[in-house]
DNA sequence: TAGATTGTTAATCGATTAACAATC
DNA sequence: TAGATTGTTAATCGATTAACAATC
């Protein structure tokens, strides 16, 4: 059974920001908040916090507000980022390196096994200490290191090829930054968090020429 | 007066989505649709597709349903994907790089024209053919060329110190790659697109360990 | 014309906000 | 105790889904 059965995709996808915030009023010395100033702090309101948290547990006190340091362990805690979900990088071009090296998986709930590409002239280097393997072994590492994460930096096609295998050697959750629409394809055997970059810039498009066409 | 004034974030968020199928579509020579079978491709209700394009107008055909190159044309024109938005990124490092090298902004209604950076050893190579300029140079830049867009692969501070100052020179659209929550600071003068990498990869922390501790 | 499918209104559902009693 | 602020219930709002008349 889930730790927190019924949490809305709504509430889950706020709680990483609570928790960058709370991170930010450590770093500034604050030791406890009230919702309210915490409302303002995160352009949020005061109801949605209190109510999003009580999701979670009573982490508040009556008259005092939270803890800031308590309030961000308790956060860490419940979107497991301590665990190391054994994860593996397919596609090592321009944006699998970036998130390769950019990301700090071990302070969010991931650890970096394995890196695999199918072109020979990326393989055999090294990305934070990970030597690229081809895209040929990939079922012998599944198989052998079972990996729970796959990070798809590859295109369309080969993400839509891949997956169900990835699926089938145990894999269930993906960071999907291919265009290739996963949880179409493979139901809610898996967790998908897409990231379209493609999609967000359209997004931008459209939002500033609706607020410039004045 | 915007165009499409009352349009809804849900709404504006779903019509890259449709775009992106109906050019797989189109490339596979699907020449119409029915909103039940939109549906089924893309995992979402035929109630909710004609209700979103009905936002923007009667683009289907009673009987007939949609013609995918005209609705794919529509949307790229609502989208104002064939808009050059002039457009600054701002942080070569590796995400900047990926980004910059990785999307194609000018089928997306942008147009690249300087890109950014505080490293010495970085100012001066070329990305795309376009020079890194130094940070120094950015506000004469700016106050030259005018750009609309600016893309933040920046930390947290850097963001916070600059984007003030972009406001101010005239730029209304964010691409925000930082960890630095620009619509708080700056309300609805300016829209911000958010991509929130580590946020995105703490909810699938969540929701993964949510689906295996069955 | 008959069948199919849209455009659009009405019903439902879920998420957000407001209110307030509980309590620190 | 009095003031502050949570936890939680009720009210509102918006988004999604269902239904169906219009029409190609």
């Amino acid at each position: 059974m889930a730790r927190y059965p019924g949490i809305s995709l709504s509430v889950t996808r706020r709680m990483p920001r609570y928790y960058r915030f709370l991170a930010e009023l450590m770093a500034n010395g604050v030791e406890r908040i009230s919702s309210r100033e915490f409302a303002e702090l995160t352009g949020l309101t005061a109801s949605q916090i209190r109510q999003d948290l009580n999701c979670f547990g009573g982490f508040g006190q009556q008259g005092y507000g939270y803890n800031v340091a308590a309030l961000h362990t308790e956060i860490g805690r419940i979107l497991s980022l301590d665990k190391r979900l054994p994860t593996i990088l397919i596609g090592a071009g321009n944006l699998g390196l970036a998130v390769g090296n950019h990301m700090k998986f071990d302070e969010q709930g991931f650890q970096l096994i394995g890196i695999f590409d199918s072109n020979p002239q990326v393989v055999g280097q090294e990305i934070q200490g990970i030597r690229v393997r081809s895209i040929n072994e990939i079922q012998s590492f599944c198989l052998e290191n079972r990996p729970v994460i796959a990070i798809l930096c590859i295109p369309r096609s080969a993400a839509a090829e891949l997956s169900g295998d990835l699926v089938g050697w145990g894999v269930k959750g993906f960071w999907n930054f291919s265009h290739y629409d996963l949880s179409v394809a493979h139901g809610d055997q898996i967790v998908v968090e897409n990231v379209h970059l493609g999609d967000s810039l359209m997004t931008l498009s459209f939002r500033v020429n609706e607020l410039i066409d004045q």
